[in-house]
DNA sequence: TAAAGATATTCACATAAGCGCATATCTTTA
DNA sequence: TAAAGATATGCGCTTATGTGAATATCTTTA
């Protein structure tokens, strides 16, 4: 193990520690429909101002959203669409893993399809 | 945002956060190369035994890999090889991240295509 | 330039994670 | 069944992360 991999992999790692939290995950989905605003981001999601700028801070010091200026509010959007990609990924393999235990668990499958 | 989406959400961040450590990034990637037990891992990546193991932990307990006794050792094995993909993915996303950020990120990028 | 709107940051706090070290719990074999 | 090998867990500690509430910083407009 090269310094120069550990290095890579802390920064892989710090991509991925930007999605492992729900409601980053939320605003990543909703940012993939189309780019926000930070006020429309908080209200369509029902979560303080301050809550959204935080993680908005988060994805952006990791380069997984843009954030453009547009007068007095700043608009969000997704620097990678990969990134959508590879959260659906990860979404499969939730739905294969929740297969098979249950009625409960299908209501959720059925939930992460749409 | 419906309580079940919110559920969903939760576990689907549950499995990033199972990715979201360079260590445990390593030992997916190795197990991906092909199955190894705890002693294998250990040694090849010069980490502590604990340490792995609780790396491992994380994963089994998020069904990221498949944990078989076998005598005394344990084999473990990546439960999916979509984790990998999606792995990938994001390091697509990285190395472009790095795309004309100098020399120094040059270096890195060869790496991550290796 | 003062006020209002929009976004970002700070503080205090609570909780979660990771690590090294020691040790407990299997599982096989002598 | 005792000993050795292999893996898992507990403890103490440190660091990181998330949140609400308050407030600071920008940016426009009156």
């Amino acid at each position: 193990m090269t310094d120069l991999r550990a290095e890579i992999n802390k920064l892989h790692a710090s991509i991925c520690s930007g999605l492992a939290d729900p409601t980053r995950i939320l605003i990543l989905y909703t940012l993939h429909d189309h780019p926000h605003n930070v006020s429309e981001l908080s209200e369509s999601l029902e979560l303080p101002q301050p809550t959204v700028s935080r993680h908005l801070k988060v994805l952006r010091e990791r380069q997984m959203v843009l954030a453009e200026r547009d007068g007095q509010s700043v608009n969000y959007s997704l620097s990678d669409s990969r990134i959508i990609e590879a959260m659906d990924l990860l979404r499969a393999v939730l739905a294969s893993r929740l297969q098979g235990q249950g009625e409960l668990a299908d209501s959720v499958i059925q939930e992460i399809s749409a």
